[in-house]
DNA sequence: TCACGATCCTAGCATCGCTAGACATCCGAG
DNA sequence: CTCGGATGTCTAGCGATGCTAGGATCGTGA
């Protein structure tokens, strides 16, 4: 019957409302607010609802870090596509910057507090896209060593400056010139 | 009276006992485990006591942080100064990734569970003698740039293998070449 | 119309961090 | 040596958390 369908639709779409909820909530308050009360309250449903679609509280927040890691990979595209040429490492690694510090919470979720999502050869799609536009931008610069491995590298270089400068370890006002001494030592030769 | 400083030095022992109880607990069975209940029992307190110590469970969490960091700094410090001339970026950056990797409770809780450690100019001596080692190996590698930002960036790119490879985001087998990337792409030129 | 199945909610459990108030213990003054 | 006060510790409990069992309610198809 049709009316399958017109369920299972809206199922799909109370869970995106569950996921933007959570989400806008943590970008709002701070993850430890988003509690599986509130939330259930904020989407007008009872608590065993959020239990129906997610297998817990930690499940939502891997949904909200998926997601984030989605619309991560794409800004990291766009401004990839975007640069004008041989200023696209610049480009990406700004957008990474700019993605950590305009959505800490979604940056958070997938960083620091998803749990169940696999990574390795069965990661998601989402994954895998992300390391995409990196590896563009790192592997010409490899030289000797392996794509892979520089790309890997010149990733963690950009994520710690995210995270540090995050945690307000790093000198607030030097973020570009920590930036552009990242992108001097790793395109000199 | 000498009661007063007896007092005053049990008391100094118990914190210690608590902080090490703490860490131990987190090293073993990760920190959510490590409960303000499981904490008191442990060390054969009832949960006030603990609250005669700390303001409360985050406040043990960056004594163990503290405690942490200064050991890292310790353990830089050693590596640097126990280097080959020449090769004492590369132990720096061996140390500081063997820590990560040796002690995770321990990292965990400096760099992504405290929250009232203070940084900027008014951090404690040991986030400063942390920060010294990095500094004496990154220094001479600034070049035209400041030399405070070269190590911040350098700090960051270690940093983010550590905390990549943590968490299961990178190829576990090429950590060894991640890092020659790394040294690499800071020394040459 | 009616019985069945899916859907949802109320109520409650165990556990969490934290605290008030009672109890015990130790110290120093008389 | 005794006793009052201060210090230290514990028992018991509060509000809130994540999660779940069981019953009520609703729509569906015969």
């Amino acid at each position: 019957m049709a009316t399958q369908q017109r369920r299972e639709r809206e199922r799909a779409q109370r869970e995106t409302l569950i996921v933007n909820a959570a989400r806008e909530m943590a970008e709002a308050d701070g993850w430890p607010a988003v509690t599986v009360r509130r939330l259930a309250e904020r989407i007008e449903y009872s608590q065993p609802v959020l239990y129906s679609h997610f297998a817990g509280r930690g499940a939502i927040v891997d949904a909200v870090a998926l997601l984030g890691i989605g619309e991560l990979a794409a800004s990291l595209e766009a401004a990839r596509v975007g640069a004008a040429p041989g200023e696209e490492l610049e480009a990406v690694a700004q957008a990474y910057l700019d993605f950590a510090a305009e959505h800490p919470a979604v940056f958070e979720a997938a960083f620091t507090l998803a749990e169940g999502l696999p990574f390795g050869p069965d990661a998601p799609d989402e994954l895998k896209a992300g390391f995409a536009p990196l590896f563009a931008v790192f592997a010409p610069l490899a030289g000797d060593h392996d794509p892979e491995a520089v790309t890997e590298a010149g990733w963690a270089a950009i994520h710690g400056l995210a995270v540090l400068a995050r945690d307000g370890r790093l000198r607030p006002r030097h973020q570009r010139e920590r930036l552009a001494v990242l992108l001097e030592k790793f395109t000199s030769t």
